[in-house]
DNA sequence: AAAAAATTTAATCAAATGATTAAATTTGGC
DNA sequence: GCCAAATTTAATCATTTGATTAAATTTTTT
């Protein structure tokens, strides 16, 4: 007879699945990734992962949203922050994206499909609409426009290249190495100077140049 | 009695399913799309699918090195013309990106995934490897390195900036589309905008300012 | 230690899925 | 118009796959 959910005590075999399901769901995506892939990488049976989760499908939604919050939580608190300029800012979430993503390089493409395969449920889980437009990090940049510090472009530009610039390396990685014939190592090189880098650029790029 | 393949004359039908492929292997990936699926969104039936293309899988290497074509070919004759300057270059390129993919917004995430998922079959099919390294446009940004008309640093960093900048904004279309409120129309506009931008902002990234 | 609850397993089911078969229909050359 | 090649179809097969079942084993409670 089957059995009710467990009470969590030891979460040993369910954390062992959660963990296998994680590294197969993130690299192979949902489809290619089989129950049984995920029970013989977690050591076992199969019949274990649908009774502490139920359906591959549910299994599935737990890990879409632990990686969404991996990646969300930190960013808004950083553009929530009203102690640091903007370019304080910047250099800090380049830096947490770098820093993790350099732990976690197959996130970005896992949670990019994600979002494109299924927007609309995505705002639901992690309710971001909004969060990002009307945190003090764009109340900066507004601001700066304004006062002629700053170019008087649109500010989802600079989203738009502050993400590009930090995680764009990662998700195109394996395509860079291949044009440029790097191996890890000087990869890892080139995203760790970039950390510095990036955020020079951005201020380059955003700044209004002084008149003469 | 099975045919053998046929002799080509009529592509209709053949064509039909190959559009039918590249529109769902590129939106849904290789393992969520069904023969069936395509069979039904191509208007013939199943067996046909295997008639023409023997199987699936051979079905979607041909998907694959239309699509990696389509986005490498144009690239490699620009990046190798000696008529053009490195700024023109780089117009031209973004240019050319811009507008393919405001067409087919969905193929690079398809194709950075192909990338990430057998890096080293796609070496053979598309022998990019050293072409972007040797071509004219990296021979140029040396050489402004080395007049010191641009800064010292990895070439590498100016193909990562370049590509971020044009690509990203439709890997991340959905994302961004969710954080910043966004329509199609004022995406599109972005990205439009970012065709006359993106260049601007290498060409001020890359170059040396001039000393005092 | 006995009873109850939780955990784990092998066996099995039903649906989905890639592929094949053999027959029917259409097309093109003569 | 006839014939052979090409095209198209319905039916079916074998495997994969998500899920369930019932029984066995381990752990916890008393």
């Amino acid at each position: 007879m089957p059995k009710k959910a467990p009470i969590e005590k030891d979460v040993s075999a369910e954390e062992k699945i959660k963990e296998a399901a994680r590294k197969l769901f993130t690299t192979k995506g949902y489809a290619a990734t089989k129950t049984r892939d995920i029970a013989q990488e977690a050591g076992i049976n199969l019949a274990l992962l649908n009774y502490y989760f139920r359906s591959k499908e549910k299994l599935f939604h737990i890990i879409r949203a632990e990686s969404l919050h991996k990646i969300g939580l930190e960013i808004v608190r950083i553009i929530y922050e009203t102690d640091t300029s903007l370019e304080e800012k910047i250099k800090k979430l380049v830096a947490y994206y770098t820093e993790t993503l350099m732990k976690e390089p197959d996130l970005p493409l896992f949670v990019l499909t994600e979002i494109r395969n299924n927007p609309e449920q995505l705002v639901d889980t992690i309710g971001i609409r909004d969060k990002v437009m009307n945190s003090v990090l764009m109340q900066q940049i507004m601001q700066g426009v304004m006062s002629g510090k700053l170019r008087p472009i649109h500010p989802v530009h600079f989203i738009i290249n502050t993400i590009s610039l930090t995680v764009f390396p990662f998700v195109a990685g394996p395509m860079l190495k291949l044009v440029a014939n790097l191996n890890d190592d000087s990869f890892a090189a080139l995203t760790t100077e970039r950390k510095e880098l990036v955020p020079e650029w951005i201020m380059m790029i955003m700044s209004q140049p002084e008149k003469k």
